[in-house]
DNA sequence: GCCGTTTCTTGAACACTGTTATAGTGGCCC
DNA sequence: GGGCCACTATAACAGTGTTCAAGAAACGGC
């Protein structure tokens, strides 16, 4: 609040006057960037595409805007940020044919999913020391039922995008498949 | 610190002789509970239900003991906590034959997942305002692509333990497939 | 032009974090 | 008893978000 201010080159107290506290300052900031991102098209010209072409606007304008991702997930804004693109891939769900509690379900999974993977790819880079990662502590394991090989693979981090993809993919696939 | 030392009838000042910072006591008590962990056992007869076993060891685990798994994610020492449990996951992908590339991307492929619904389900009750939950401002979603019908099944939170068997289910299908 | 009210701005302060510097207190060995 | 060591506690620092009370500025009526 004192950095923000004295940034602006006013005083803390009258961003409180004009504003209000901290909580009124992110969910004002939260409200304009989300109307700016009802506009993310969905493409694909059967089910399975324009579902995953929903989901994946999620994924892809949340990493397009790392730091308002972050502010709203870290003070509970994140689903007042995202409304517009659940609602997309909401529609893209029913236009598939499922009926609302399927609806429910396929729209709940994938972007607890997509949560997932944002979690790990937003975490702010001084929240995780680089010697608590689970990568780094795969370094030191030791398992005769797992390969040398395999355990170095896995030190190595993952490309989020490609897996990120192919998890869609499965997710999608076997929603679609009933 | 103040808090906790108040509780031992100390000071908070003793902690951080014999202990160390918050850091420390958070390593601490994870270390501990980290080794509990390790002996959840594995079930099933084919790949399919042991890799499935193993997986939702990671969840069933983590719901049983919320507050020290909330800790560990706050202060970056997930990894560690889980590390007995991802290496349990790992070695199932192995015995299903996976080669090194492929166990270590279906390894965080499912703990991302599996991340993402944690944090849904673990999340602190007061972290986020029951008006900013995504079921709560779905209420108020009027789209002409989405029934009424659908609109309010969404509302209603989901089924987690339901959900979860079946996102882990697809995931796993499409791993073991190919 | 002056006065009174309302609108705005501000420095100081409060409560709360984690952390540390300082000043002790107690016990043990020689 | 003297000196050292392990340990404890009080007070304070820096950093949050927030509020209070006191002014400064703008505005309107006479």
């Amino acid at each position: 609040m004192r950095k923000l201010a004295a940034e602006l080159g006013i005083s803390a107290t009258t961003i409180y006057w004009h504003v209000g506290g901290r909580d009124d300052v992110v969910a004002a900031l939260i409200e304009r960037q989300s109307e700016r991102l009802s506009d993310a098209a969905v493409t694909g010209t059967n089910p399975r595409e324009r579902v995953a072409s929903a989901a994946r606007n999620v994924w892809t304008t949340a990493l397009a805007h790392p730091n308002v991702t972050r502010l709203a997930y870290e003070t509970g804004y994140s689903a007042k940020l995202e409304l517009p693109l659940e609602i997309s891939l909401a529609r893209e769900l029913v236009a598939a044919g499922l009926d609302p509690t399927r609806t429910r379900d396929a729209l709940r999974g994938i972007l607890y999913s997509i949560g997932g993977f944002l979690v790990m790819a937003l975490r702010p880079p001084d929240a995780v020391p680089a010697d608590r990662t689970s990568t780094a502590l795969w370094g030191s394991v030791d398992d005769p039922a797992i390969p040398a090989r395999t355990r170095d693979r896995i030190t190595e981090p993952p490309d989020l995008d490609q897996l990120f993809e192919r998890t869609m993919s499965a997710l999608i696939d076997s929603i679609l498949a009933r």
